[in-house]
DNA sequence: CAGTGGTCTAGACCACAAT
DNA sequence: TTGTGGTCTAGACCACTGT
């Protein structure tokens, strides 16, 4: 209940978070094209994550920071507001914004949760097993929004980490959308393909389980029959909202498990 | 490439998106308590969702729109903003404001991943099967940011739908955080029950994973020996950033599997 | 009561995209 | 060049929290 690290100042009133803790440098460029509000944003957010922000302490109000900044509140309100987006700070009506008190300083960035895994650092490696375009299935068309019959591209892959399988994964994207060069996918991975194609990924539904490895899956995946393998369906919308890719992934459980991070909608 | 829904006014351009497509009746009601810029985008959310705004259609500048509802344009952008966060609307500089081609028109409330099961509507029933306070373990400790053997509440559930086991759940609490009534918790669920008692869910870490079954879960979720399990664990945080929550959750693969919608940061 | 964030206004200038 | 969204300002009043 009093975890709050509180240098007291004199009297005996319960251990209430210091109502300023905010001494610090900050400062805006106004001659850089960065806007002013991501620039006080950034330096909140660095404050912050280097503890010189502590847990739980207040940021003193709006308008004393704009003054101090020379800047509007508005302007002072748009950079705090998209810290508290991010989950970093706390505003209450009557009291302050305080620095959260954080355990998930950093929320993760769940880009892609498939980038992530290729960043993880796990000297991952892909093998193409198969790069070609096809009419697409009933599920495909259905899952892209698109034609039943329409030419999809497949892309079938081998996930690989210390040398061995850790994932199948196949992929179907509009034929339109790009090309795909299978060297560079084996290098760079599909949604940084994605990107540099300037498709901005927005939004992805997926649905992950499990199941028990048939004898070619475990073949495949170098795991014995009846080994647990957890599967992924995803699809991958862009900010106009149309599909850009649908997959179907198994991943050997005993070598990977999704890791997230859930934001509650207010 | 054209499945905008145009209509030519005239002329041999490319069928670009009508410039107008917003002589809708929008209005506010300044008497209201609910904010002007909540009530323009509750009615901008409906007509989207309704069809009267059709997927890919322009919004009509922020400017025009403001001085037809009277607004400012603050207060607009406010609100178009708000739908943009939500994936329902796109902005481009230099182009104008439209709504997504959108599948996934409602990104579905993940709110917790949990309610969603229990609000799925397969008629799911709660037993439980133990709580009580103990102390708390090192994992449980690490996982709620408390000390080691400080006391938790304990609870141990099984989630039955249609009269069938599919998971069971084990939770941690620190135990002065709420007074839990088992029979409270097997008709309201544990997300309810810490929301009624005014704490307010805010994130979540989790892991999915799979593994077998051994012997004792399969007989006490109805699977034989060797089935496929989906494995979850979970910390959520609140407002505050203080951990309220840990648990370890078993689910059935063969009955159940994880939906959700990944929002990929800018 | 005083102090905080929540909302709102009426302007302004800039950067970018299309023509 | 025109029109769009992106940013910014300097005020204002209200609702809520604490004392």
């Amino acid at each position: 209940m009093s975890d709050f690290p509180v240098s007291f100042t004199g009297g005996y009133s319960r251990p209430v978070p210091k109502p300023e803790s905010a001494s610090l440098d900050f400062a805006v460029d106004r001659s850089s094209p960065v806007p002013l509000y991501y620039q006080l944003a950034q330096q909140l957010e660095s404050a912050i994550e280097h503890g010189r922000l502590a847990p739980g302490s207040l940021l003193g109000n709006e308008i004393e920071l704009a003054g101090r900044l020379g800047l509007s509140r508005p302007t002072v309100r748009q950079a705090i507001q998209s810290l508290v987006d991010k989950g970093l700070l706390v505003r209450r009506r009557g009291i302050g914004t305080q620095v959260v008190h954080s355990q998930v300083k950093r929320p993760l960035e769940l880009s892609s949760l498939y980038d992530d895994l290729q960043a993880a650092g796990q000297s991952p490696a892909t093998r193409v097993l198969r790069n070609e375009t096809e009419p697409a299935s009933a599920e495909v068309a259905a899952a892209l929004g698109i034609a039943e019959g329409s030419e999809v591209q497949v892309i079938e892959r081998l996930r690989l980490t210390h040398g061995e399988p850790m994932a199948y994964l196949c992929n179907y994207l509009p034929a339109e959308l790009l090309d795909l060069d299978s060297a560079r996918l084996e290098e760079t991975g599909l949604y940084r393909l994605m990107r540099g194609a300037g498709i901005t990924l927005h939004s992805a539904r997926q649905a992950v389980g499990a199941r028990t490895a048939t004898a070619e899956e475990g073949e495949q995946l170098m795991e014995p029959e009846g080994a647990a393998l957890l599967t992924m369906q995803r699809t991958t919308y862009d900010d106009t909202g149309r599909a850009v890719e649908y997959g179907t992934h198994i991943y050997r459980a005993s070598r990977y498990a999704f890791e997230f991070q859930l934001l509650v909608r207010p």
